[in-house]
RNA sequence: GGAGAGGUGGCUGAGUGGUCGAAAGCGAUCGCCUGCUAAGUGAUUGCUCGGUGAUAAACCGGGCCCCGGGUUCGAAUCCCGGCCUCUCCGCCA
């Protein structure tokens, strides 16, 4: 969330933000009013509130003398009840407001393209060029099915459309590309590797910003538990600083984590959604990092490189996009997607986010650090990028290392981890 | 799931209705002292909201002793609910 100081001095940068991002503004006015009327009731029941405490104290000084207090015990207890009243008048202001507050967007970088949609994206990096086939490339459910190793109907029939069933050495391809990419983040890019809980708490998606405004994407347990099934490792692993103050020592912080996601994905079907171009649950490795603000760009360009350098090991051809400000994420100041080329559907896919958020998720899960010893502690700035995600992966290195015999060549990477050079 | 114990500042830990934002110790910061280190010594040392002010320093006021309610003129302290931690029992991958 966005520091009510900045919102209240400087509403047209705000508003302006809310315009580049094609978003309506009336939630910039209904705060500036709400917030005027919150500091004026404030001021009231502060003022009896210090009033209170002083009488409070001259009973106390009565009572030891053996003086009679009771017309100010009496006073007092007309002030108390005007006291609760007013709080009980504070705490609904303070509710309203807070519901907006968790409902204005983040602010665009100045280097982000202004635009109300995608149209205005920037393509900024192409890497490698797509593959060259002697014959038509089929997809990736077609190769997947015919070699047994993704069971798609029986994936259905266990959970539902959208749950994928990986078996033999497309399991075994999962599980390898997940080991090695949490390898490389680990030994060649300085990550520490966490392996968070799947299940989420209500306060922990707030603070990475999928709550409240993304409730109905998001699994939920039923009952009273009250938790959410994890939509990235983002969630997890950024809130694992919640309400913590960290010394300036501690930062910068590289963290990698595996999680499966979980994510509803509501009302899709049709082409886009056959195979494993949209699935409800993937597997993912995710990167975050805990930065010093003065840093947060660069350690965004290195965030990037991190999760390009898996492709590049993978040979896999991919273009780097820069979001507009209309197709940017709500929480994001600036962010990175990456595309793999698939050549058997014929698209590009997004692999990868890489997100960085400035100081709005670390405002609102609480995570500060001290620039020094002894300094007041300020919001930390969090980055957060897929290192990369699955199943677009797999889609790409299924379609483009096909053989005319419909087998796949296993990446010469991969080989380790897979112990085989061919899927036939 | 059942029974019990407990949650106080960066840490240890005292505090059962008023003068307690909280003793003491440790740690940390700044200074003094010291050939260096250690020891000693003095001072400082929480977060947050609002106001005045320059979105400074400083000052004034509110709130915060796990969270939320309640009792009371007044709550770290009493009562209720919740969360979490620990111990024992049960169940279990």
């Amino acid at each position: 969330m966005l520091d009510a100081k900045l919102i209240r001095s400087e509403p047209d940068k705000v508003r302006q933000a809310l315009i580049n991002r094609n978003n309506d503004t009336k939630i910039l006015d209904d705060f500036l009013e709400l917030d005027e009327q919150r500091r004026k009731v404030l001021w009231e029941v502060e003022a009896l509130k210090a009033e209170r405490n002083a009488v409070s104290e001259e009973i106390a000084k009565m009572k030891k003398s053996k003086q009679d207090a009771s017309s100010e015990i009496a006073r007092m207890r007309e002030v108390g009840s005007r006291i609760k009243q007013m709080d009980s008048d504070v705490s609904a202001i303070e509710s309203r407001l807070s519901d907006i507050t968790f409902n204005i967007p983040n602010i665009p970088h100045s280097s982000v393209p202004v635009g109300a949609d995608e149209s205005f994206n920037e393509t900024v990096k192409n890497w490698g060029q797509p593959r060259e086939f002697g014959f038509e490339p089929v997809p990736h459910w077609e190769l997947a099915t015919s070699l047994d190793i993704i069971d798609f109907e029986r994936g259905s029939k266990i959970a539902g459309s959208g749950f994928i069933l990986y078996k033999g050495l497309g399991a075994r391809l999962e599980r390898s590309l997940l080991n090695w990419m949490l390898d490389v983040h680990t030994s060649e890019h300085g990550y520490r590797e966490v392996f968070p809980p799947f299940l989420i708490n209500r306060r922990s998606m707030l603070g990475t910003g999928q709550l409240p405004k993304f409730d109905e994407d998001m699994y939920h347990t039923d009952k009273d538990d009250d938790l959410y099934l994890d939509p990235t490792a983002e969630v997890p692993v950024t809130n694992i600083y919640m309400d913590e103050i960290l010394d300036e020592a501690d930062l910068p912080q590289y963290l990698t984590a595996y999680s499966a996601c979980f994510r509803r994905e509501a009302g899709s079907a049709g082409k886009d959604t056959r195979g494993l171009l949209r699935v409800h649950q993937f597997n993912k490795v995710e990167m975050v990092k805990f930065v010093a603000p003065h840093t947060s760009y660069d350690e965004h360009e290195s965030l990037l490189a991190n999760a390009e350098a898996i492709l590049q090991k993978l040979n896999l051809p991919y273009r780097v996009v820069l979001l507009s400000t209309g197709d940017l994420s709500f929480c994001a100041a600036k962010c990175y997607d990456i595309e793999i080329y698939a050549p058997g559907v014929d698209q590009w896919l997004e692999v990868s986010s890489c997100s960085n958020f400035e100081d709005f998720q670390a405002r609102r899960a609480n995570i500060r650090y001290r620039p020094e010893p002894g300094a007041k502690p300020e919001f930390i700035h969090t980055l957060n990028g897929s290192g990369v995600a699955l199943p677009t992966l797999v889609v790409a290195r299924l379609e483009t290392y096909q053989q005319p015999d419909g087998s796949i060549v296993v990446p010469e990477v991969l080989r380790p981890y897979i112990g085989a050079d061919r899927i036939s």
